[in-house]
DNA sequence: GATGAATGAGTCTTCATTCAT
DNA sequence: CATGAATGAAGACTCATTCAT
């Protein structure tokens, strides 16, 4: 419940939206946000651009945003959190009992590729708080060990499988993971001229290979 | 003006030790700077804490780097160049002629691992600067594709192997160095509870299963 | 437009508990302003706080004060004053013409010292405000001014009296009057570890001593 | 020892001042401070007007003195400490073994009169300061602590004296300490339409008969 | 009359860089 | 060459007051 507050203290700016402008208003600072950090990176953003940006007075930003962290924390549950929501269903063992597991693997890495793409600019800010910022980092690191943790238990879930066998699920878990999470990132950033086409199917292909295939191609 | 010559120069002998001296102090700011930013981080390390730390004033500070950024950029020359040599080094088309593909991969690998694991901090600090500073990350770029590059052209180099047939290996350098480079970066920071040894033996499976390997284990 | 009546005023009867209600609010916020006063200082203390603590909104209590500073000078009449009035009343020389002067003036030292104990943050928002607001320090300057004057006028009438004879009476009033505020003051604050009865006891014989007494205890 | 430092942080600003120049710089802030509080108050004068006054840069001021609030302690030491020194100095019990009690009070309150006198918008700082600021009424409390055991301290020396005999010295010197005080404070800042002579003949007076004179004046 | 969202001027403080000594 | 005092632009955040609903 956000808003509610245990004490006597004031409420530090947290008006909560429950009338309709309010709501508006709210919305248009984590746009302007997002607009500015994107520009400019988060450190250069100051409070008073991006309430500038969003047509209202450094003041009133105030009463939305405790400080300005907290605007990016709130970008960072509207975005992050929906990519690793997404991806720890698509993990569900019981999805993966039908169906060919490349082609699960396969719609789950596009998935993550696509959802990073939506909004570039966050990605940066993401990766940028994450080195300076150790409450940041501790709810990113949260938020992946939730995802870190369904693909261990789906790799558990496959214990049969010739491949699995040879393998420590946590050690793969962590790996895969960690490779697919920074091939989109450094992807969707701009980091190499590779098409996203082309990047999807190599990773498809490594996580398949390494999971599951074990036969040579003809 | 003490040591003021009309135009002949200074006198051979003088300036060696001279040189030396400067030497030292280069090498002492070089050493505080790593201290100071493995403490407390680049934005929020002072230039002036880097001169005290090294035994000398701030303004001699200037005298060696033309500002702050310049150290670090020193910095990344003498810790990921050097990694990036050595990688670069170690994928030779030549040196993997003959010996097991796996043993190479591991071997790189461990390599990798363990050079990041030298310095945890200037790691942080690497990938602090490297999305907040574009100067910055072009240089930390055009090391990694320099190593990209040299993985392309060794598996270009294998170019009859049965797996490697069906893989883009322009594809195949940069999802499979990406994938390296961030699990060596993320363990090296404490990101993952992974021993390195699990985490070193897990990527080197993924790596040669990816491009090498195509049978099950027994 | 509920309410709105065409040309005739409101009815007499709905005036009245409008009227009674209005007052009450008002005391709300005088009495909420003393809680938060007395808790944080008067700076300190925002009138969104007073504002929250009685119960109504910014506005509202906007509409009953022109600004936070007339609530502070209200609770001055309300404490201040009232201590002065009842002080002027005992200084009046029909009172001191029959009866022990010594009594009398122990009387309303401890009844000076009992009234700034009843609320001792006020107290310090007194002399808080005192040298920071000449408006302020005019009014309290006013309410002393009247009490010296009744000192001054009590100690003429008495111009009979040995001791009384060789003391300039305005100089006189000055010095024991404020010397018991300050006593009170001080004490009211916590700033001495001395019991409320001796520093009354003490005080009350100081004064005697130096306007009445001529004879050496026993 | 200031500027000594216990661990290895940076030196926040305490520029120690061991060159001429710095020496005089200090001193700059120090002038410019008082005339900047003694004029606006203590709240209202911002360190830029502190600096522009002493004809130097913010940062400047900010390598002498870690924040405002250092500026005014160190004022206080010069000031009130000064004035406690001098008057703990003048109640050693030794001095008064001979001579006139009454003109060592006189002397004594003189003192504390013209010192005061010496800086008054620094005692209307100093005030304003006391009910605001919990250390700095610390500060200012324990050098009263000080002025008051002295007396305390003489007024037990005294235990033959007659009048003594019935008073609680502890008592009796928080009375007199207070009374003084605030006479000479209020006085200085012109609270009061009197002469400074005369309050302090009346002050002479009051002290004397509380604490020695047992005769009618015939 | 009540409300509370909006305002924005104003404050302290930091720090990379320069330059007179 | 070394030094470190001086600089001053810049930024996050607060709060008394207003006014549209």
């Amino acid at each position: 419940m956000p808003g509610t507050r245990t004490a006597s203290g004031p409420p530090r700016g947290v008006r909560t939206p429950q009338q309709a402008r309010s709501r508006r208003t709210r919305e248009r600072i984590l746009q302007s946000a997002v607009a500015c950090f994107e520009q400019g990176g988060y450190d250069e953003t100051t409070t008073a651009a991006i309430a500038r940006r969003a047509g209202i007075g450094v003041g009133t930003l105030y009463g939305y945003f405790p400080d300005k962290r907290a605007i990016l924390l709130e970008l960072l549950d509207g975005t992050v959190r929906a990519i690793a929501d997404h991806v720890v269903e698509g993990l569900a063992p019981a999805r993966w009992r039908e169906g060919d597991p490349r082609a699960h693997i396969r719609a789950l890495i596009e998935a993550v590729f696509s959802a990073r793409h939506f909004s570039p600019g966050i990605q940066r800010i993401l990766w940028e708080r994450y080195f300076k910022d150790a409450a940041f980092r501790g709810a990113v690191l949260r938020l992946e060990q939730r995802v870190r943790e369904a693909l261990e238990r789906l790799l558990r879930s496959y214990d049969g499988a010739a491949r699995l066998r040879s393998v420590d699920p946590h050690a793969a878990a962590f790996v895969v993971h960690t490779a697919v999470e920074w091939t989109a990132s450094r992807l969707v950033l701009g980091d190499a001229a590779i098409a996203t086409d082309a990047a999807v199917e190599a990773a498809t292909e490594m996580v398949w290979r390494f999971l599951f295939d074990a036969e040579a191609p003809a």
